[in-house]
DNA sequence: CTTGAACCTCACGTAACGTGAGGGCCTACG
DNA sequence: CGTAGGCCCTCACGTTACGTGAGGTTCAAG
């Protein structure tokens, strides 16, 4: 078949042909990943068969994300092991991706909804409750906020600025955690705990470790003191 | 308060206190983001209180994947646009995460699956899949591949494989569509496909339009030509 | 006064090209 | 036959958020 001259295309005709540009064909060569087989006198390049065959698979091994560095070794056999990589570096992208994505929504939430609550400090008590909660229990309390409406939460919320305002005159003026007013305080602290938990004894196990471990200030936003804390904790451990 | 100073943090001790490191610091004083409000004598930076407070934002707003270049903005007043512009691209970044995840492994499983299909083959059918089937009717079929079990799915392909190289006999023998054999060829046929849609219109649709605009080697991964599909199309009509 | 630690300023490398800058080659048209 | 486009060439800098030296200065302890 000698003679027989195959159709040996310019650079600029290739990247017409397959979308892509003629700097990127120009990267290709300077990385050795495709290096035209054949150059003019003049040393504009020329492409043969295999070369665009070669393009169109390196073209579709980049649209699927994988990094020009590892696409020689999936057109010389290694794909398979190539694209299970690859794969797993997806999912965990698309994992972090979604944390992050729950984090962001969090956080904007919780600014449209809390009295008061500027953005830095959303962060702070997001990026806390993302260290404390499981992705689904963040989900479970996500889905009942939705359920019961901005209304009952800013509801919420006015309840427990209340209770808490309460309690702390309490504590000031030093009256006993036994006596009767501080103990309907406290039972109404155990109500509101309940109506955020809904009875979930995990999420109530990730709520006492976060006020455990990062202390009531912060886990309160700065709400509730340690000695403050330390008192209501005392009321509602008698259940008089 | 004149004479009360405050705490100068040398950029070693900001870097050990805050987990990030000096290069981070000099490059944050390079682009603007952090420059520290005093240095000594020979150079050396100092941070003060305000410059440290300053540092826990941005490095809370640059752990939510923002761009150091939209920190400012975000940190001056427009922390809620930018927040939602950050948390619409995440979005979009999960979303084609999640697409391409499923086309790996798409690819990975057709690998395993299909006789005889190197992997460039099944990136281009995959491809294709992905341009004709929406994100739901993929799901579907992998859901129903799955629900039927690896063997019933070889059995399948060799169904396929066996009734299109006896519709080829016919075809090239010229025998009529309306004899009997080939009759039972298109039966057979239209089993076929309603096992593959589940008697699913919509699914039906997206399977004839991929044969119409790719023509049917290509919907067919080579195995029907032209002339093949359309020798069967006659049978399947006639119903007899 | 001398070290060793900590600080300084360049400056290159990373991934995959985009975007000129400055300069040859080729072909059609006048 | 000269020239004007059009296509080609080779640098080389810009992008993102730093990592990693190189080479030199300053600080704090002995």
């Amino acid at each position: 078949m000698a003679g027989v001259e195959e159709k040996l295309w310019k650079i600029g005709e290739l990247a017409g042909a397959t979308g892509l540009t003629v700097r990127t064909l120009h990267h290709y060569d300077e990385i050795g990943l495709l290096v035209p087989s054949e150059r003019t006198q003049a040393g504009h390049r020329l492409y043969g068969g295999d070369d665009v065959r070669r393009l169109y698979e390196i073209r579709a091994l980049r649209d699927l994300g994988l990094p020009l560095q590892e696409i020689p070794a999936a057109l010389e056999g290694d794909t398979r092991a190539t694209l299970e990589d690859h794969l797993r570096r997806v999912e965990q992208d698309v994992e972090r991706g979604r944390r992050l994505q729950s984090l962001l929504q969090g956080i904007l939430d919780r600014v449209d909804h809390a009295s008061g609550l500027d953005y830095m400090e959303a962060i702070q008590a997001m990026t806390m409750l993302e260290k404390y909660y499981t992705p689904e229990q963040l989900e479970q309390l996500e889905a009942r906020r939705k359920e019961l409406g901005e209304e009952a939460e800013r509801q919420y919320q006015r309840d427990w600025d209340e209770l808490i305002a309460t309690a702390q005159v309490h504590y000031e003026k030093g009256t006993d955690p036994s006596d009767p007013e501080m103990q309907q305080v406290a039972r109404k602290w155990r109500e509101l705990i309940e109506l955020f938990t809904g009875g979930d004894d995990a999420l109530l196990g990730s709520l006492k470790t976060m006020f455990q471990e990062e202390g009531p200030e912060r886990a309160s936003q700065g709400q509730i003191d340690a000695g403050l804390m330390e008192y209501v904790g005392r009321a509602v451990a008698l259940r008089l």
